[in-house]
DNA sequence: CATTCTTTTTGACAAAGTCCAAAACTCGGT
DNA sequence: ACCGAGTTTTGGACTTTGTCAAAAAGAATG
């Protein structure tokens, strides 16, 4: 996120502290869960309601600036980027989340199912696995 | 699932009624969520208490026998159809769920990303959109 | 049938998030 | 720079989904 201020302004988003701080801590902490995100807003500007964040991801999912992803078993992962068409890799033991570029080009199967008579906006895909630190210790 | 009290002895579980009735109410209906299901069981066998059912629910699952869907922000869902390789289609304002046949064939992706170092033994995937009655309830 | 081991039940608890009303703040006009 | 209207932020209670633990009830083996 180059401006975090200029962003909200583009979006008619009023310019607040916690919003920003908000913005940073997605940025430089891509796929944190909004407990992550509190306490890194809490190391930069000292303190923010529980509430303000769940507000603030909220309204920046909502207008598009940010993704929420949420795997099973793991509350709401927030990313920076957006509009490239990635899908997750996750970790079963821990929850690690890493990007990975989808190999197969823009949303494959979006049009192939359009029976059953939905409307599909989204394909999304999630690997699950075990990443490397917990297939190390799962050995030992 | 033909029969409940057979498949729970294949797999050395003790035979109960409270198993039988959830391995039914899972196979007459598919993508349910435990509520609902606790709610079929009641109507078939009377009572069943609110534990009991996760309880069941949770060795099955780890039995493979049935298998357990969490998409985002629904409570997790339970089916019957386990090894065809298929994925769901889920509406986005009420949570109704349908199957949808892997157009691709076997797991397309499950090989092709293997850095990263993860050890990845399933790609999900999830088509997000609108369900015909709630597309009609929108524009109305 | 009786014993043993597993399930079921009951009730408390935990995590993640939402709802609501009051206080504080931002923005736009003057 | 200030004021007022409308949003945000806060704090606290609440909801939902699910798990933990101990006691009571049930299934399976000999």
């Amino acid at each position: 996120m180059r401006d975090p201020e200029a962003t909200l302004r583009q979006h008619d988003l009023p310019v607040t502290a916690q919003r920003i701080a908000v913005l940073r801590a997605v940025s430089g902490h891509p796929h944190a869960t909004a407990d992550d995100l509190a306490e890194s807003v809490r190391e930069d500007i000292g303190t923010i309601s529980r509430q303000s964040v769940y507000n603030v991801l909220n309204v920046l999912t909502d207008k598009g600036i940010i993704r929420r992803i949420q795997p099973a078993d793991s509350p709401a992962r927030y990313e920076d980027r957006i509009g490239d068409n990635h899908h997750h890799l996750v970790c079963r033991a821990c929850g690690k989340t890493e990007d990975v570029c989808c190999a197969v080009g823009e949303a494959p199967c979006l049009k192939a199912h359009s029976h059953h008579g939905f409307k599909i906006d989204e394909a999304e895909v999630i690997y699950w696995g075990t990443c490397p630190a917990c297939q190390k210790k799962k050995r030992s």
